[in-house]
DNA sequence: ATATTAAAGGATAAAAAGGTCTTTTAATAA
DNA sequence: TTATTAAAAGACCTTTTTATCCTTTAATAT
C-alpha cells in the first residue's frame, strides 16, 4: 500500500516535527540512526522533500534538517504524493483497475471504510497536528519498534 | 500489502470456483484473457497453487484448471501464504517491526480493527464460501474493472 | 498408435524498489 | 580566509518482483 521510502519518509518527517527546531537541526544521520533507516537512502528522501518544501535544510556546521510554520502545514498526504507519485492508499485491495462501489471487488465493502477513514486523517491534520497527536498519545515512531518511549 | 501476483491468485481462485468444474476445466489463456492478467505469469502462479492443493489440473485435450471439492475447502489465507511466502497483511501499516497495541504506531487504532476484520475474513471462510457470496452479491473480479457482470 | 492439446518445468529477461558511494556545494566557526 | 561540517547531486549497485519463452511431459480424441 504504501512504499517503504514514503514510511520512512512519514516517520522521520513526524521525527522531525517533535525532536528538532530552527535552533536544533537534526542531521540526516542522527534521524536514520533514531528511526533505524539506512542513512543514505534516508538522504535521498530528505533532498526530495527539501525540494517539494514538506522539509527544510540547511548545510554546514549546526546544519541538518528541520520544519519551519510553512513546512508544518504540509500534510501526510503530501509526503506520500510526492514520494510514491501517486497515492496508493486509494487503490483497490485485490488490485482492480479502480476502487467503486459500483463495480465492488470481493472486499470492497470491507476495505472502503478503512480507506476514507486514514485517507480523511493523512489529508485533514497538519503534520503540526499530526505531531502533536503522536506525543499526546505515545505512539512509536522506531521502526525497530521494540524502543520504549520515555 | 498484498503482492501482484497474490491479488491475482485470489481474483483467479475465485473466478475457478465460479465457472470451472471437473467436467468444464478451464485453460489458464482462458482465465488470463477474462480476469486480464498476463497468462505466462499466471501460468506460473497456477503451477505453484497446483502443487500446494489450491487447484487442481490434468493436461492434456479438454485439460485446465478447476477446484475439487478438497480444494474448495481452501482459504485466502492460505493463497496469499502460498505465493508471497508470508502474510503481510499483519505488517505494521507504517513499517515498524510488529504491529502491537503496546507499541503502537500512529496510525495502529485505524489500522488493527480493519486488519482484524479483514483477516478473519479470509481465514475463516472457505474459498467456496466466498465464492458462494461473490457471485450473490455481484462482486467483480475482472482486473480491468470496467466490465459489468450480468 | 499417433497427432494434438494443454499443463509442467526451467531458464531468462525486464522493470521497479531499495540501497550505496563519491564528488560538489554551501554554510559557519575558528 | 581557511578548515570543517553537513547537505545536494549524481552515478552506481543489488535485490525483489513481474513477466516471457522454450522445451518436456502427460492426457485424450481420432
Ligand atoms: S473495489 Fe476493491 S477495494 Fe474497492
Ligand atoms: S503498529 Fe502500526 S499498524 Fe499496528
Amino acid at each position: 500500500m504504501l512504499s517503504r521510502a514514503s514510511k520512512y519518509a512519514i516517520l522521520s518527517t513526524l521525527y522531525l516535527a517533535e525532536h528538532a527546531s530552527k535552533e536544533k537541526k537534526m542531521s540526516v544521520k542522527a534521524i536514520a540512526g533514531s528511526i533505524n533507516v539506512p542513512s543514505p537512502f534516508l538522504a535521498k528522501l530528505f533532498q526530495q522533500l527539501v525540494k517539494c518544501n514538506i522539509i527544510s535544510s540547511t548545510k554546514g556546521p549546526n546544519g541538518g534538517f528541520f520544519l519551519t510554520e510553512e513546512n508544518e502545514k504540509k500534510t501526510v498526504i503530501d509526503i506520500i504524493e510526492e514520494i510514491d507519485g501517486t497515492n496508493k492508499i486509494d487503490d483497490c485491495f485485490l488490485g482492480l483497475a479502480k476502487c467503486d462501489g459500483n463495480n465492488p471487488c470481493p472486499v470492497h465493502f470491507i476495505v472502503e471504510p478503512f480507506k476514507r477513514k486514514i485517507f480523511g486523517k493523512f489529508r485533514d491534520q497538519t503534520i503540526k497536528e499530526f505531531a502533536d497527536e503522536v506525543e499526546a498519545q505515545g505512539s512509536v515512531l522506531f521502526l525497530s519498534g521494540l524502543e520504549k518511549k520515555k
